[in-house]
Parts: C-alpha cells; structure tokens; sequence
DNA sequence: TCGCGCAATCAAGTATACAAGACTGGGTGG
DNA sequence: CCACCCAGTCTTGTATACTTGATTGCGCGA
C-alpha cells in the first residue's frame, strides 16, 4: 500500500467519516435524515470543519446529499441511481473475478472460508444487521484481493452505495440467501476458472439488484400511503 | 441529470477545483508541484478553507497527494498505479461501449463526427495540448452517453488519472496517433455492433496503456541518473 | 571541510467568528 | 376558515486566528 489512499484520511476527520458511513450503511440513519453539522460536531468533540469535510467525502460517495445553504441529509437514492450503481457494480465485479482467479492462493481460500462461516453463524443466528454487513464485507474483501486498489475502492464505493439502496428499496426482513452464491463464487475461484468465477458473480449481483429493486414499484415517499397506515393508530399524533 | 453530481460544488470551491484539475491534467502542473493553500487562495482570492475543500476533492480523484502536516503536491504515479489505472479504464470503457453501442442514435453520430473533426483540425495544426485533451474528451463524452452517471463519472476520473499518467511515463513528443482508432470505435457503435465497439475499445485503451506505460522502464525520479545528466553542465550549479 | 543539531520560519490542522441564506411559526387580511 | 406574508431563529458558507508539526538555514563541533 502506498500513500494514505481509501481509508480515513486525517485523524479526527476520518473517524467522523467512518462512523457516519457504517450508520448509514447500517441503516441506523435512514435516507432522508438530516445531518447538521454543528450537531454531529458536538457528539464527536469536532469542530463543525471537521464534520464538514466528512460529509462532503460522503457526498463524494453518494452517500449523502448536500445542496448549498440547505442541511446535509442521509441520500435517497432514486431508483434510476439505484439501476445505474447496480450496472457499474456488475461490471467492476466481474472484473474482480477475473483477478482474483489469476491470483487465487491458499490465504485467499482461508480467508474466504473464515468469512463464509462468519456469514453463516450470522445468519443462522438471526442477526439480520451482522449478516448485511458481512455480505458487503465478502465483496470488499474480494476486491482488494484483486491487488488493484483502485478497483477495490470503486468496489467499496458501490457497496456501500447498493447498501442504502437496499434500504431504500429492498423488502424490509427479506433473508439474505446470498450466502450460497458466495459459496458458488469461492468454488469456481478455487477451480481457476475465470469465466465461471465472473459468470456467478454477475449473477450473484444481478440477483441481489433483482431482490433489492427487483420488478419492485419505487416505493418513493409515497406519503399518503405512509401516512395511511400509521394513521389508523394515531390519528392526529404527535409528530 | 439530478442534484450536483460530479461538477462544481459551491460556486466557488468548483472553480478551483475545476482551474487546478485542468492545470494538472495539461500538465501545466508537473506532478511533485507543492500546492500551498494559502497561496493558491490569494492567487483565486479566496480563503484556505475553499482551496482545501477542492485538494481534498483532487486527492479523492488521485490528482494530488496529501499528507498529514504536509504541503499538498500534484500526484507522481507510480508504475504500479498506472497499471491500475489503466486495467480499470479497461474495463469501464468496455463497458461503455456497450452501451453506447444499444442506446445509438443520429444525435451521437452527429456529436462524435464532429468531435472528431475537431480531434484532426488540432492535430494537423500541430496543437499538441488540444489534441490531447481532445482525447480525453472524447471518452468522457463517449461515456456521457452512456446514460450512466455513475459510469460517466469513474471513466472521467480515470481519464484525468491517465493523462497525469502519460505525463509522468509517456515519452515527451509522441503523436497522438489515437484519432484512428476513435474512428473505429464510432464505426463500431454507429454499426450497432456492440461486441467489436467493446473490443475496439479495448484495443485502443491497450494501445493507449503501451503507449503510455508500455515496456518503459519506470523513468522514477531516478535522482542519481538524473543529475549525471546535467552535471557535465552545472557541476555545482544553483539549486 | 564536512556533518549534525538547533532555532527561526512556514504551512497545515482546527476552532471560531461573522455574514447571509433557509426554515418555522404566528399573525393578518381576504 | 384558509392562505399568505413577515419576523425570528437556525444553519450553512467563508474568512481568520491560533496551535502544532514540518522544513530549512546557520552555527558549532569533529
């Protein structure tokens, strides 16, 4: 590794940034949530510089909105980005797959073992958070298997990007039943086999797009419909 | 298009941003150049604050380099960077291509004719910086149309990456003898064949990559063989 | 004469102050 | 009763002050 390249760049900032990435991945700042800097400056002990350039690092990523004089939100992506991430995602995997097969060892093969049985404790256990997270960790760690960084940050831009796009649109408690695929991709890098490594791979994410945005209406802000069915429950609520 | 997307920010933070870019990409910046924000933002009239946002922008990019307590500086790619560069422009174009080969219409045969007429009027003209920025254009426009966002964005930064690039490793005086081969590539796409448009591509992004990068050795500030070239010159010269 | 350490200078990291544009609520007119 | 407008408040955009780490040039010793 050279330089300081994908990960926290200074100090203080780069911690900002991390945390606020992993929220929003994690879906614990749903798309739409309001960031405002001074706020986010206050719960890190930070300067509102600080949390300034992290969010704009984050607006980089597409990950949060930010429009001038108005206050940074989590981003909700439209479903036309949703299809747009999802087409790029597609493509610099399977390219990932290609390397990683020409450069495929044994620590490659532990590695990918260990994080399968990770994956499968996480599901079986029902720890739906831990799952999500580990499935995006299985493509960022096959990307930077590929020893080519560039491709591996691209990687873990997109992924955190499908992240919150599934949160966007996704079915709500939808099971994860991606851990099978990610078996079929390690086998066929394991073969040495280029093409059916790309092969599942592409189908590997050509699926989750399906399970995520599938034929799937927007379901965009639909308030009426939102508010409709809170509505029986609390008729003029608070908030 | 929808929000800001990948140009200029805040007015006048993506006017520095874009100035420096243009600069480094034209190489009127060799790479190692310190950038102090102070006196860029005299020069811009603007504070530090402005001028860190768009380093921090072209360090994201692979334009610059930043360290922490550190004067910014343009970015020295090593051959290994390059390569990697290269390997992903790869693969985003020909994916481009693909694209642009499905979605042709008389609207995009137009555009790159012209284009390219302009890519012949500057190199006949012995314009060397046009043509090769020409170049550039050439595949960011391509990539445009791809009707991608996302797409059009990586391959721009690619593209930026790979002029400073051939700015490094690229011997001096080379023609861009590329105008063929974008002839070809449109060919390619205006036949709706998109299988030879992607190997086109391809083909050309390789030459590019020989071109620039090709069997050369590294050309790395060699310090001792660089100054055996001047000595007989200067033997204790100034600076 | 050359190398090393120290001190002065310079530039980056961060916080904060100030100005200006958005949001909110209430009041007023239709 | 509703809609619109206005003022207060909040939050961002930018500049700048201050602190701390790096750089460089000079003087001292070998």
């Amino acid at each position: 590794m050279q330089r300081n390249g994908s990960t926290a760049s200074s100090g203080r900032g780069g911690r900002v940034y991390a945390v606020l990435q992993q929220a929003i991945v994690d879906q614990a700042l749903p798309p739409g949530t309001k960031l405002p800097e001074d706020s986010i400056g206050a719960q890190f002990g930070v300067s509102r510089t600080i949390v300034r350039a992290a969010l704009q690092r984050l607006a980089a990523d597409g990950l949060v909105d930010m429009q001038v004089k108005r206050t940074a939100t989590v981003a909700r992506p439209s479903l036309e980005e949703a299809r747009s991430v999802f087409e790029v995602r597609r493509c610099l995997e399977r390219e990932v797959a290609r390397l990683v097969a020409e450069k495929w060892n044994d620590g490659f093969a532990t590695s990918l073992a260990a994080h399968l049985s990770e994956e499968q404790q996480a599901a079986h256990g029902g720890d739906s958070k831990a799952t999500i997270r580990l499935a995006a960790e299985f493509h960022v760690k096959l990307a930077g298997m590929s020893g080519n960084p560039l491709l591996a940050r691209y990687v873990a831009e997109v992924v955190s990007r499908c992240s919150l796009i599934l949160s966007v649109f996704g079915r709500p408690h939808q099971s994860e039943c991606a851990i099978e695929e990610h078996r079929a991709i390690i086998e066929a890098l394991a073969a040495g086999d280029a093409a059916r490594a790309a092969t599942s791979m592409e189908h590997h994410v050509a699926l989750v797009e399906r399970r995520g945005v599938g034929g799937e209406a927007p379901a965009e802000p639909d308030i009426g419909e939102i508010l409709a069915r809170y509505l029986p429950l609390a008729p003029i609520a608070s908030v």
